[in-house]
DNA sequence: CTCGATCCCTGGACGC
DNA sequence: TGCGTCCAGGGATCGA
């Protein structure tokens, strides 16, 4: 029986999932007036009264995506005379993360709300466009001008766009794990847990190795499958876990491609070992015990203690 | 700079 | 069946 939307632990809005959700968005919201805003609980938004008070009025000129945000243009607003006030003559954006549960789709204002519903934009044409999100990890925000700028820069290179250099230099010059690097935002935006284990896997690195340890011939093998897995994700329409349909009702495909994520105990669909998991910064990693050894295991025949542990 | 711990939040899975 | 417990995860934050 399919629903329109299903939540819970279906979805992990990475950057395929908001790249589809984004071109979903562009091709039904763009174009369209807000009408007027309603707002239910705002915990995640970061000035819910600003969304009210600005919002209305202004065209959504574009919907794209920005490492896991997607970023709503938003045209200047002029008031009846047709003037400009201070405050909204600028262009302006919206921006919405979608956390690990939110939903971001459009539907006729009559149909009945669905369960954690927080944010109701009316549109000009007679439809809502509404925010659901059951945890609540999503963040929502209305920005202009500089202010939106300076949230933009703090996140790393687009890993879709980053050159083989780039991402080199900012792998390899941190000793942080391969893990954290690859979920760190302000490294790269728009790698999550799902893709970072997948072009691990492929890339045969274990999740705990130093950037420093890569090799510059690891480095671009990684950016490689990392942008292959990412490519043929968003072709596939992201990855659904469970029951997860898109805005358009469509299913994700790309979970039939995983090879490493959500498979313990599973075999190595390379070698045949038993796919493992570990916390690794924090996180659930899955991997290959013999395609992607161990870091740890260099310790023979170093008698020189190396610096304590802590 | 980097780490781990803690918290946020709800629903789904699992054990009894 | 129902209840309790654990777990999932992106990110902010804090202390070490």
């Amino acid at each position: 029986m399919l629903r329109p939307y299903a939540f819970g632990a279906g979805f992990m809005p990475e950057l395929p999932e908001v790249e589809t959700v984004a071109r979903g968005l562009q091709k039904s919201i763009a174009g369209r007036r807000i009408v007027s805003v309603r707002l239910g609980k705002t915990d995640f938004i970061d000035d819910p009264a600003a969304l009210e008070q600005h919002l209305p009025g202004r065209q959504i000129e574009s919907v794209e995506r920005y490492g896991k945000f997607m970023l709503l243009r938003l045209s200047a607003r002029g008031n009846a005379a047709g003037e400009l006030e201070n405050e909204d003559a600028d262009a302006a954006s919206l921006l919405v993360h979608l956390g690990m549960t939110g939903q971001l789709a459009p539907c006729a204002a009559a149909q009945p709300c669905a369960k954690h519903t927080h944010v109701w934009f009316e549109l000009d044409d007679g439809r809502e466009l509404r925010y659901t999100d059951p945890r609540r990890f999503g963040r929502m925000a209305y920005l202009t001008g500089a202010l939106l700028a300076e949230e933009l820069t703090l996140f790393g290179a687009d890993p879709l766009l980053v050159s083989a250099e780039e991402f080199a230099s900012c792998i390899r010059s941190r000793n942080a794990q391969i893990k954290a690097l690859l979920l760190d935002q302000s490294v790269l935006r728009g790698v999550g847990n799902i893709y970072a284990d997948e072009s691990l896997w492929r890339a045969k690195i274990h999740p705990m190795r130093r950037g420093t340890e890569l090799s510059k011939k690891q480095a671009q093998v990684l950016r490689r499958v990392l942008q292959d897995v990412l490519r043929k994700a968003i072709t596939a329409r992201g990855s659904s876990i469970s029951d997860f349909l898109d805005a358009e009702g469509q299913p994700g495909e790309y979970q039939r491609h995983h090879r490493a994520y959500g498979r313990e105990g599973k075999r190595c669909y390379r070698c045949g070992a038993t796919i493992q998991r570990m916390i690794v910064a924090g996180r659930s990693s899955y991997f290959c015990p013999k395609c992607q050894p161990s870091p740890r295991v260099r310790k023979k025949g170093k008698r020189r203690g190396r610096v304590r542990n802590g």
